[in-house]
DNA sequence: TGTTTTAAGTGTTAATTTCACATTTAACAA
DNA sequence: TTGTTAAATGTGAAATTAACACTTAAAACA
């Protein structure tokens, strides 16, 4: 091996967070107003600097809960972006990581400093750099991971019905499912357990709540089984 | 925001390429001994360091053809590895690159500056720092790659028989496959010719050959199919 | 020349999974 | 008591997947 330590270069490595989030009806993202030059007041992933001292997960926890103030949030690694003149500002890598979470639980921090906000995916504004790349490549994976594996039972309020389960669902793959199909697949799963107590605000007759058993849920994740919508 | 650019640490950024080969029976990996400190001498994957003026997709080529002179290799990103001690020498991140070819195909370099050896995948010998975790990765990701887009088409001689390519993804997957089944599979996808051929090596009555046939693959494609073994 | 040997080639059936689809029921309001 | 609203429920047809064994072509050999 020719290059070694002392003659490679360095380089910034950054890192931005694609935060996922459902609100019972639509999938959103994070996004935040960047604060400084290049590209100062435009929106963009929620992003910073990795430092010499944490991985990349730390980082991104990290940065994520400094702009936000989301805490306790699992963010997964998505790809490393590397265009030469992707940041005009300097030669800069970026590694982003997405997540998915519940934006009513998590309440953002709402100082002066910056501003996080909320967009509807469909109607998110133009962003800097490669960030809207980052964006479909998350939303690409994460759809891809929602067929895979059961995601998103996380994200509900702790008790929930069946069709706010199955609106996550038609949010993250943007189609529509059939009611009793849906049902009879994640019955099948045998993940959930079915409340006596009934969600009254929807309609007359109520619709039963479920709650989600997370000794079940890890033992199946165990076996390696895959949910397939 | 709080880091800017004057503030933020620069590190080393290396590349690891995981190069997965079939040679009609076994899927092999190819690996390099190291040729300077630390862990000289031990065996590792093939790796080097970005440079300032070029994307991570170049470096991962540029690198691999260095060192093993392969050429004209399609190279995927895996992940990008970031443990704050992962490498003892100086804090480094390592982007994985992974990629799969046919071992007889291309040759390898045979100088004296480095060698780079193919290892049957089950007998590979223990690597260096996180490389082990890296091939492990590569190795999940190769195997949801084959069972959704046919893979290795490219892999097999431009004339092949069924069962090299039976056994190419019993090789991949780590199975065993029927015969009378994977043959249905293949030919419903209708991308391969079978050719007036055959192939006399293997036994008397001599086995069909088959070509792939690039232009209803391409196709196939676009339409965005996915192949399930 | 015909008998043996070897791996290739081939098709059917049962089981499972997926999909499409319409009526009844509980609770409250009027 | 009647009307209204959304929730709950099950079946049959179609498609897909999985399991399974015998025949055939060609060369080798007697």
């Amino acid at each position: 091996m020719l290059s070694s330590y002392s003659t490679a270069d360095k380089v910034l490595l950054a890192l931005d967070c694609i935060i996922f989030g459902f609100d019972q009806h639509q999938l959103k993202i994070l996004l935040i107003q960047r604060d400084f030059e290049p590209e100062k007041g435009k929106w963009s992933l929620i992003g910073g600097f990795l430092k010499r001292t944490e991985t990349l997960d730390d980082a991104a926890k990290r940065i994520l809960n400094h702009l936000s103030g989301l805490d306790d949030i699992y963010l997964e690694q998505l790809y490393t972006f590397s265009e030469v003149d992707r940041d005009p500002g300097e030669r800069t890598l970026s590694t982003a990581y997405y997540a998915l979470i519940n934006s009513e639980d998590h309440k953002l921090l709402e100082d002066g400093d910056y501003t996080a906000k909320w967009f509807d995916i469909k109607e998110s504004p133009n962003l800097i750099f490669d960030h809207n790349e980052m964006v479909q490549k998350a939303i690409l994976r994460l759809r891809r991971r929602a067929v895979s594996k059961p995601i998103g039972f996380e994200l509900l309020p702790e008790k929930f019905t069946m069709l706010q389960l199955q609106k996550l669902y038609e949010a993250i793959l943007d189609v529509e499912l059939d009611k009793r199909n849906f049902i009879n697949k994640v019955n099948a799963l045998d993940i959930l357990v079915k409340l006596d107590e009934k969600d009254m605000t929807s309609s007359r007759k109520g619709s039963y709540l479920y709650q989600f058993d997370k000794e079940k849920y890890d033992q199946k994740i165990e076996e390696g089984f895959t949910f397939k919508i």
